[in-house]
DNA sequence: TATGAATGAGCTTTCATTCAT
DNA sequence: AATGAATGAAAGCTCATTCAT
């Protein structure tokens, strides 16, 4: 009896249990100082069944790397042709990687050390992916300033580069640093910041 | 008189043959890819020979990771103790920054791709290094706070980050797009970028 | 019935091939001569299997120790707290030792040249092994002391180191002069001078 | 001036202070894990010297086997071709190796734990010295048979195998237990047992 | 699917020896 | 005689990947 068990845990569960394992094991050590056999140890089954949902340890990380871009994609695409707000749409920007150290802490991490960077683990693919990034931000500045809000002066890109880089600089601190936000008044104390260091810069404003 | 330096063939001439041969590998490979046997090639010596002077790797890596960070640690150390002006201080270090891609390139790519994050090679010594510079740009910030010429609704570690942030994302753009700056002109646009945004804002002021 | 174990191929079978391709080369070779490569050749498997059963070269040679120091410990353990007949204990030890020749001649050998000295291979447990031989012999002498059949004004210490002493030296001989005992005939004429010397002298006796 | 001092300080100085280093660091690490540098090192000269005097470490380690050799075989053949007095002999033999203990403690070490046996040392030469030590032996027990003093019934063979090997393992039981016989009376004990053992056995005497 | 034994290329590091000075 | 920089072969160990079952 309870066949159904089998059918129920599908491939997918497998799959999602090495996926997980990979990430926690990745977030510990490192990509290259992962092991395959760690991984599967972790994720409780066997070494060479790693090999029958993932062609090769480089494509799983690609997983986890596709993951972490889809997430960040489809908060920027959310966004749509809708003119105006930049503010508001930087903030979603803002809280979508403050909010991924709840639910995903491992991705954030591996976004820090192991994706953000490192030439390491960089092929054409995941270059693509921040070149995307920076192409559908850069749009969003280049509305920004069209629209008026914000300034002329300043190429799109540059912006992008400031405004994502201090965005990042934030994360990888409270990654390196093992502080994560711990309330919602963080985060937002945080966002903050980073927004109205954005607009409004950090002179004093008399 | 003065033999020519080339002709004395010091110690010095050697390790440093290895010290930019490895620097260039590494900037190509990254450090984990990096063989000893490339960098002993590329330096016109033999193998054995990297390891008369440099105990391992790793040391070599450390190496280079010091100097890089002494570099840096000799600008803000200038600012010695003397109040104000903090946007001299912060252009000043914008510039370390854009002025290594012309005198030293294959730094900046290995800060921005091996120091600057990667879980991987991070020891004790390295991770001071970011700590000792939060630290003292944190100071920098509080003081400039203290004086009244950065706005005090904001923690000055979290001003650190920002600044810190816009400035490598932007260091790192150029590096992964591999557009270095290329005329005083560029890098004043730039560094006028980073730093209207961050004392200014990216608001249109109108 | 009883499928062949050869067909079985269980764990046991390529460990105890590399366990014997591992004295087979150590014995030809030294322990620091020993190559792994040639001990993987020499049983039949691939190189990176032998660090699949053990974990370095050293463990390897430990687990030929052990196994050595077990066959000697379960002779002298085989005496038990019996009293007495102090003449056929020292017997049996000596039988073992010659008895190995024929059974593995490769371990004969590896005692002599790579156990039974050479600080190259000493580590805590190896001495250890020394100690407790020492130790169990020390007492087998003090009871035949005790009991009236060795003479008493000989530490019971010197007496192991005597016989122990006389034996090995024997079977070194006979190793690296190439001359394994041929016979029963042989080894009994061997055992009885051990013997007789041990107990009644080499004096002449009229 | 003072040229004579480069006179008196001849390849003899220098070539006995590798010589003694070399004893020193053999004894202590081994003769695989000594290293030519830190021999040098210990020496007082430099890295290349050695090299100088001789043609390499196996060559090091031959002239510290000679020189062990050398003495060992002083003491048996001034016995000459006398006749008789065996057991003053074979104490003079016990004596030569007791006595080392004081004046070359090195070489008692490194005549038991490098010379003795290790296949990994094992030239022809060597194997040539330990050949001429028992032929030697081998004479003296046989004289010792023919005049009356020795026992018929074994082997002069045997005899010598015994008799070397219960000084051979006392001698390396105080080394590698480190107790080195501390006074004449001790020695005297020690060589005392051996003796009394070989020629007049282990049994109580009745 | 699932297992884990089996493979072997590849890497860092060591160190005896050589050699220019 | 003296130095120590320079050489490079060699060896142990790792680990992603494959494969028989």
């Amino acid at each position: 009896m309870q066949r159904s068990s089998s059918n129920q845990h599908g491939r997918r569960d497998k799959e999602a249990a090495i996926f997980d394992a990979a990430c926690k094991v990745i977030r510990e050590k490192g990509f290259h100082q992962a092991r395959i056999d760690e991984i599967a140890r972790q994720a409780g089954i066997s070494y060479g069944l790693v090999y029958h949902y993932y062609r090769s340890k480089s494509e799983l990380f690609d997983a986890i790397s596709r993951e972490w871009w889809n997430g960040v994609f489809s908060v920027i695409d959310g966004f749509g042709e809708e003119r105006g707000e930049v503010r508001k749409k930087l903030a979603a920007v803002v809280h979508y990687f403050l909010d991924q150290f709840e639910t995903r802490p491992d991705m954030v991490h591996i976004f820090v050390t192991e994706i953000s960077r490192s030439t390491v683990n960089l092929t054409q693919e995941r270059l693509d992916f921040f070149r995307k990034l920076f192409d559908k931000m850069e749009s969003v500045m280049a509305g920004a300033q069209g629209s008026g809000e914000l300034r002329n002066d300043i190429r799109p890109r540059y912006l992008t580069y400031i405004f994502l880089g201090a965005l990042e600089g934030f994360v990888s601190a409270m990654v390196f640093e093992n502080k994560p936000p711990r309330s919602e008044r963080q985060k937002e104390r945080i966002a903050n910041g980073i927004l109205e260091v954005f607009f409004s810069g950090a002179s004093s404003q008399e």
